[in-house]
This record gives structure tokens, C-alpha cells and sequence, in this order.
DNA sequence: TTATGTGCAAAGGATTTGCAACAGT
DNA sequence: ACTGTTGCAAATCCTTTGCACATAA
């Protein structure tokens, strides 16, 4: 009910499906391309299924993310957020973070290749990539004239 | 006695020299390249001035690291590091962390500015970026005979 | 049935803040 | 002297945990 791929790794790591988890997944994939915080995801969660703590959000998306249905960051104001993984396998998320307004843009390039291939010639192995753009939007930037 | 630049700074930016602060700035210099946490830095400071607290120490890196002469950012732990900032004015911070012993290289690449242009094109004006590669370094792979 | 998941409240850990005393300039 | 800075302890915020009860398989 949730995609097929996601059926599946839910059953592969012995995921009791419950009433709160697939609340929170609903919530998250009615938030496609949307970073949520543990907060946002509760409120949310509760129209569902009012009785739901805080501690059981918590969690869910920490199991979700351990088995990259979400992919978990954090961005300028010290808490994690979550957002569904389309593709979850590769997640290579290059973010675009607005310093006035906090809007993330996201990015699908994957110009960063072959950094990966240099750094894996070198003896590393690279399980992920993370890049953040800091920049003022075209909007925020008109509203300030600069 | 920081460095010409340094010292420059700060007389720009109406920062009183204490005692304290020189001790954190002597500490972030002697650990040029480390990612400090700020219990770390308290423990190091307190070797120079015994009665530091780590409110001074939370309030100095964050004062330092708003005119640029330290670099904030966080990794897998939770908590903020700092590092010293040499060239501060533009930070263009590339960091390979472990996964498995934590441990952080740096990349002096400037692959990304390229990047940056198309940003800038689309209206964007971009102040940072910030890069991670999430990586098992050499000698852990050997460990775990990957 | 039986292992897992849940809600609550309490604990934890990093960081911030209020305030009276203190110290550069 | 004036104003910014300090240390301490308490407060805050996000996140985790212990435990008794509930529930999916």
C-alpha cells in the first residue's frame, strides 16, 4: 500500500506494520520533497491518530531512516529532518538552503561523480555525499534590493 | 599577536581581548585543522586559564565564528565543532568524515565552483556551500577486511 | 501466544540565558 | 567609570530511555 519497493523493505527488516507507523508514512509521503521535523510529523500524525507520542515519532523515523525510506539531515536551526526517499538506495541529496527565508531547493545533479571516483582511487570507500548550497533566493534577494 | 588578519578582525568588530578569549584563540590556533567541540576546547583552555567556564567558551566560538575566523559545522555527533579559519573569508569546507572512526579529512578541491555559476545564474546568490562525503577510510576498510 | 511496539513521564546531553560580580579600554 | 564579559546555576530545547501496558503476526 505504500509502493511496492517500500512493502518490500518494510517486510525484509521484520517491520510490524501498526496503526502510528503507517500514519507517519502517510504523513510522509503526503510531504514528498518536504524536510519535516520530529514536531511537524507528530502534529500531522495526530489527525490520524491522536493518542500518538512523541517518543514513538522519534522512533519510526529513526527505523525508517536506518533503512533509507527517509533520509535524515539537518539544516540551520539544530534539529534532524526528515524526508521520503524516492530512489532509496543511492541518496545523494545536494540541498539548496535559502540564509533569509530557510527554503530548501533541491538539486538532482550528479556532477560530483567523479570527486567520488577520485576519492575511491585514494582507498576510501564512499557510502554517501552530502552538499549544501548557503544562499539568499531570487526572492529574498529582490525583497532585500540587493 | 594572532596574526595580522586576525587581529584585525577583531579590533573591527569592537572585540574585547580577555584573558579568556585569548586562551580559546590559542587553543583553536594550536589545533589548526581539528574539529574542536566545545568541551574540548574547555578542557584545553582551562590549561591556560584554570577558571573558564563553558558558557565563555560556547559565547566566544560562536562570536568567532560569526566574523568568520572560526568554521562551525557538525558531523555524525551531534554536536558542534570549530575549527580555525585561515583564509576567513571564504570557506569552501570539504570534508570526508569515517563512518567508522570518525575521523575527518579535508579536500582543498574547488570542483564546485562551476556549481556555483549555474546557481548564480538561476538568481541565486550563493554565500557558502558545505560538502561531505560519508566514507569507511582505508585503514578502517583493512580492519573489517572489506 | 509472544516478541515488538506504544505512551507517558523522566532522564539525558548540548547549548543558552539571567544575573551579580568583574575587568578591558 | 563605562560597558562589555565572565562564571555559575538554572533553564531550554531536542532527543532518548525505562517501564508497564497493548497489539500485530
Amino acid at each position: 500500500m505504500f509502493g511496492k519497493s517500500i512493502n518490500k523493505k518494510l517486510k525484509e527488516n521484520d517491520y510490524r506494520l501498526t496503526g502510528q507507523r503507517t500514519a507517519i508514512l502517510e504523513v510522509m509521503m503526503d510531504n514528498q520533497g518536504r524536510h519535516l521535523s520530529a514536531e511537524e510529523v507528530l502534529a500531522q500524525a495526530r489527525k490520524k491518530q491522536p493518542n500518538i507520542g512523541i517518543a514513538t515519532v522519534y522512533r519510526t523515523l529513526e527505523k525508517l531512516a536506518a533503512i533509507d525510506i527517509l533520509y535524515k539531515s539537518m539544516f540551520n536551526d539544530d534539529k534532524y529532518r526528515y524526508e521520503i526517499n524516492d530512489d532509496h538506495n543511492e541518496h545523494h541529496h545536494h540541498h539548496i538552503v535559502c540564509l533569509a527565508c530557510g527554503k530548501i531547493a533541491e538539486l538532482e545533479d550528479d556532477l560530483l561523480c567523479s570527486l567520488e571516483g577520485q576519492l575511491e582511487t585514494q582507498g576510501f570507500e564512499v557510502v554517501d555525499h552530502e552538499l549544501k548550497f548557503f544562499v539568499y533566493c531570487p526572492v529574498c534577494r529582490k525583497k532585500q534590493n540587493k
